[in-house]
DNA sequence: TCTCTGTGGCTAACGCTGTTAGCTTAGACG
DNA sequence: CGTCTAAGCTAACAGCGTTAGCCACAGAGA
């Protein structure tokens, strides 16, 4: 395993266990058992080590996304991955995309999921996306107030057409 | 006007003006003609600005909104509020809301139109908030592809029964 | 074997951040 | 006139990302 793959692998363990306050150039360094200036023998900077987390959490939630074979199940998958790993889930859709340093096919497959269960409908799957991450971002963000019944929200929302077209026994 | 509520103003200012990043202590303080060390005098910390900020926010967002008789007009000025005010817009939403420091009934006001559309339905009116939110904060972040179709989504997304009830000529 | 070169560490330092301590000055009040 | 408070100031601290420059070691080539 390369040096670089190590300090993203030290600072996708750091974020997960200290916040992503914690994942500062220093502390990174103490991870690895050497001194912070020596992390740029291997990476550009932090934004280089932003990016390669982002793309780490695209892939898992993508892989998590993967086996559900419908849009109940899928918008259980989504919730239930953000949940468990929401500074993960943070990295990968607050940070703005850097697209330029993403390996290609990574954006595709996140959204392959959502696209199936849409029919391939790129319009519905958009919307679907919404209003899972918005579900999902703002209960991360505690906005909801406390006690706030929020599977019936997500009941309500799924079970409602955002998705498919003109309803049961429309195309599918 | 307080010299606490001149500090707030002059932090509206610098972030709509320069960015989040830009409201330093510092160059607020510089907005001011004070050191910044002096802000300290009427105000706790940058918490409590941001927390400040955060109401103002809601506030505007909710005024914004209140005039809106149905739900394509609600959902419209959400969207166009978010995208005219985009800082203003994060930091009412991204922000874990500071329920102890906010006045009562900020919170309140900002839910009361979306409410409203949804016939005082609760649950309809957090899902219509995770999705115009989701819609929103993936746009804010380019997380969409340079092109897509925002328009469609948003009419795609409000034409399909995510709030209302059963559906047309159902109780409202 | 000697040298040369690249790799990957190191320390020191810079400018930035939020924040604290402690001093001073202006104005109000008894 | 004396005193107290409000609101400014400078100096400083720890932590941030980052750069410059130095050094030791490994491996390659003559």
């Amino acid at each position: 395993m390369s040096r670089r793959e190590e300090i993203v692998d030290a600072a996708e363990r750091l974020l997960e266990r200290a916040g992503p306050e914690a994942v500062t150039m220093r502390r990174l360094a103490d991870e690895l058992g050497i001194q912070a200036p020596s992390l740029y023998k291997h990476v550009a900077g932090k934004p280089e080590i932003e990016a390669a987390l982002q793309q780490r959490a695209l892939q898992r939630l993508a892989a998590a996304l993967e086996a559900a074979p419908d849009l109940p199940s899928l918008a259980a998958a989504y919730r239930d991955w953000a949940l468990r790993h929401p500074r993960l889930y943070e990295i990968a859709t607050r940070l703005p995309l850097a697209r330029e340093r993403l390996a290609p096919g990574v954006e595709a497959a996140a959204a392959a999921p959502l696209l199936r269960v849409t029919g391939g409908d790129l319009t519905a799957a958009r919307a679907l996306w919404g209003l899972a991450h918005g579900l999902v971002d703002l209960e991360l963000a505690g906005r909801f107030p406390p006690g706030a019944d929020l599977d019936a929200v997500w009941a309500h929302a799924m079970a409602e057409r955002v998705v498919a077209g003109p309803g049961p026994g429309g195309p599918g």
